[in-house]
RNA sequence: GCGGCCGUAGCUCAGCUGGAUAGAGCGCUUCCCUGCGAAGGAAGAGGUCGGACGUUCAAAUCGUCCCGGUCGCACCA
């Protein structure tokens, strides 16, 4: 239980005892506005049950536990206001408390062992080799970072992977249009790129697109591809090894860490021979010259695991992927996809055929809605992708820009190393504000915009924070920590701001736990942005280092706490902090 | 046609699994840096929570049915 949780059922036992039978803390809510109290008790289900007036009774309930409110207690005060009985809780007690947990727990604070450290995989990052590295990877990667992370603090044992499709038409159109254009010779050293592929990738559809004639010249290349063709083989182990090169740049950027790759070459073969023992144990069958599974029965219509050229697809490859998965990580007990949810359905067949094979594992579909432009989807077919290099660049630009004309006394390395974080917090957090079910609308102008409701606003309360306690410490008349003032120093904390702080710090375990239960990152998100919002109106009211003695110390380890706090959530983003911009 | 998701301020979204006059940010109109950092803060205008019934003391929240949008429904991944 989080201290926080403590408070909460201190003062239902409170109530509990005013009313005369047990009052559970989850019937305590938290009332729409800070000055009608910190807690609240509606007061209509034992009003209905004494046929009272729940304004009455909520009037008398504060009557009676103000009377015999014990000198020690967290609560400063209860009030009745309509049918309800607000609670105003003690800033100090309240914040000696917390704060005390905060400081114990350390960097601990926030964690629980909801998963009891047991073994989970959470499959994330998709990108295919040979084709760009667009924004709309950029939300999967961000998305499956942010719950690593989470589902790790909740205490399971995760286990990250990605899958990449590295075989298949994509990966033929474009050594296609290498070969036509003068294969390895005709691109330098310098610009052997995953971004040159992904460019090559592009220009090939549009090609095909304008010619369809050539369509045959590509599935011919596709052929020999998989008949194990030297050349052919040779070129696309090279190419490969580019956009592999790609995406550890990339990764690395983000900060994601991948413990074992998976890759469709790999899992193509044996893919091959579940569907042969598909057709065996009858649960396959031929349907215009194709192979399906029907699952009309559970209507979930025909699922194709062999096209009628008998080259593998998709479903093929994932077959073999979930079996793979579960030999080599044999302890792992829940299976999470990350995947666009466009491709729900496609997984639901899945599951079921894995049910109707008798493998019977925990699989789980993580959907996260698409990333999509003001002007419509992308596609290649539009022109109109917004690749990761390009969208990347042009934000670094930017917060450099905006860095520079803040700092012009910076050195190039201080600018850089600055920008680079805030332009992470200013992307990531765009992308994981708004619950993953909802359409993400890339909008370039408004994430280039920080002002508000962004990374850089939680950054820059995680600054100001840094920035009084590098204050406060280079001053020396810092006061010394002896024992006896630390116990009691933190009760002078009895300011409103503080108060609001000191809570929302206090939620701080609780959210985590829930984000994790929902694998819901934007929960956590929107904490953070409440939390910056009071740390702002804390820096308003609360002036530190002007206090007395006594009372300075004390705001100095809110003021740390609170800075730990929402570090450990920003971390939990995937977002990394500052120490100055 | 069937199914999933969504519909809250001009725009983008919260709303803690049923509670008080529905909240932020952007944009718009004002104001605040000799102050612990203005990437900040304060104030104002702006809403029949898509619609209708139902459950309940209480519905943006739960149920049913409509309407609108979006995505998916066999040889792409």
């Amino acid at each position: 239980m989080t201290e926080w949780e403590k408070v909460i059922d201190d003062v239902a036992g409170v109530i509990s005892k005013a009313v005369g039978t047990q009052v559970l803390s989850t019937e305590l809510m938290t009332p729409p506005q800070d000055e009608l109290g910190d807690l609240a008790f509606p007061c209509f289900s034992i009003a209905k049950e004494w046929k009272k007036n729940p304004s009455e009774i909520a009037f008398a309930l504060a009557g009676k536990i103000n009377h015999d409110l014990s000198a020690v207690g967290v609560i400063q005060s209860v009030k009745g206001e309509g049918p309800y009985l607000n609670i105003l809780l003690k800033a100090g007690v309240l914040s000696s408390r917390i704060l005390k947990n905060v400081e114990d727990r350390g960097p601990l604070f926030g964690q629980s062992d909801v998963g009891d450290g047991r073994e989970l995989m959470l499959e994330y990052a998709q990108p295919n080799t040979h084709k760009e590295l667009h924004v709309g990877h950029l939300r999967n990667l961000v998305l499956g970072l942010s719950l690593h992370r989470i589902l790790t603090a909740i205490g399971w044992k995760v286990v990250p992977v990605s899958y990449h499709g590295d075989v298949g038409a994509h990966v033929a159109k474009c050594v296609w249009l290498l070969e036509e254009e003068g294969g390895l010779d005709a691109i330098p050293e310098s610009y052997r790129t995953g971004k040159v592929l992904g460019e090559m990738y592009s220009r090939a559809t549009t090609r095909l697109e304008e010619r369809p004639e050539l369509k045959d010249l590509v599935s011919e290349v596709q052929q020999k591809l998989e008949a194990g063709d030297p050349h052919l083989t040779a070129l696309w182990e090279e190419t490969r090894s580019w956009s592999i090169r790609e995406m550890d740049e990339v990764f690395e950027e983000l900060g994601v860490e991948i413990e074992r790759r998976y890759f469709e070459s790999e899992v193509t073969e044996p893919g091959n021979r579940i569907v042969d023992e598909l057709v065996e144990s009858g649960i396959a069958t031929q349907s215009e010259g194709a192979l399906i599974v029907d699952l009309e029965e559970k209507k979930l219509g025909v699922f194709l695991v062999r096209k009628s050229d008998g080259t593998s697809l998709y479903a093929t490859k994932d077959l073999a992927l979930a079996k793979l998965k579960f030999a080599e990580y044999p302890d792992i007990e829940r299976s999470l996809h990350v995947v666009d949810t466009r491709q729900a359905y496609y997984f639901k067949q899945l599951f079921e055929v894995f049910t109707l094979m008798g493998f019977e594992k925990p699989l789980e579909f993580i959907g996260y809605d698409f990333v999509t432009l003001a002007t419509g989807a992308m596609s290649s077919r539009k022109g109109n992708i917004v690749t990761y290099q390009d969208f990347r660049d042009e934000m670094l630009t930017h917060v450099l820009n905006e860095t520079v004309k803040r700092h012009p006394d910076w050195d190039q390395d201080r600018i850089q190393k600055t920008a680079h974080t805030i332009l992470l917090a200013g992307v990531k957090f765009g992308m994981l504000k708004q619950s993953r079910e909802k359409m993400y609308t890339f909008d370039p102008v408004k994430t280039l915009s920080f002002e508000g409701e962004t990374g850089p606003y939680v950054q820059y309360a995680v600054t100001r924070l840094a920035s009084i306690l590098q204050k406060a410490s280079a001053d020396a008349s810092a006061p010394s920590n002896s024992d006896s003032i630390s116990e009691t120093e933190l009760q002078l904390l009895d300011h409103p701001s503080e108060k609001q702080l000191v809570i929302t710090i206090a939620k701080f375990p609780l959210i985590v736990k829930r984000a994790g239960e929902n694998m819901e990152p934007a929960e956590l998100a929107q904490w953070c942005i409440d939390m910056a919002h009071r740390v702002n109106g804390f820096y308003r009211d609360v002036k530190v280092l002007d206090a007395p003695k006594a009372e300075r110390s004390a705001k100095l380890r809110l003021v740390a706490s609170a800075q730990r706090v929402l570090l450990s959530g920003l971390y939990l983003l995937g977002i990394p902090a500052p120490k100055e911009m």
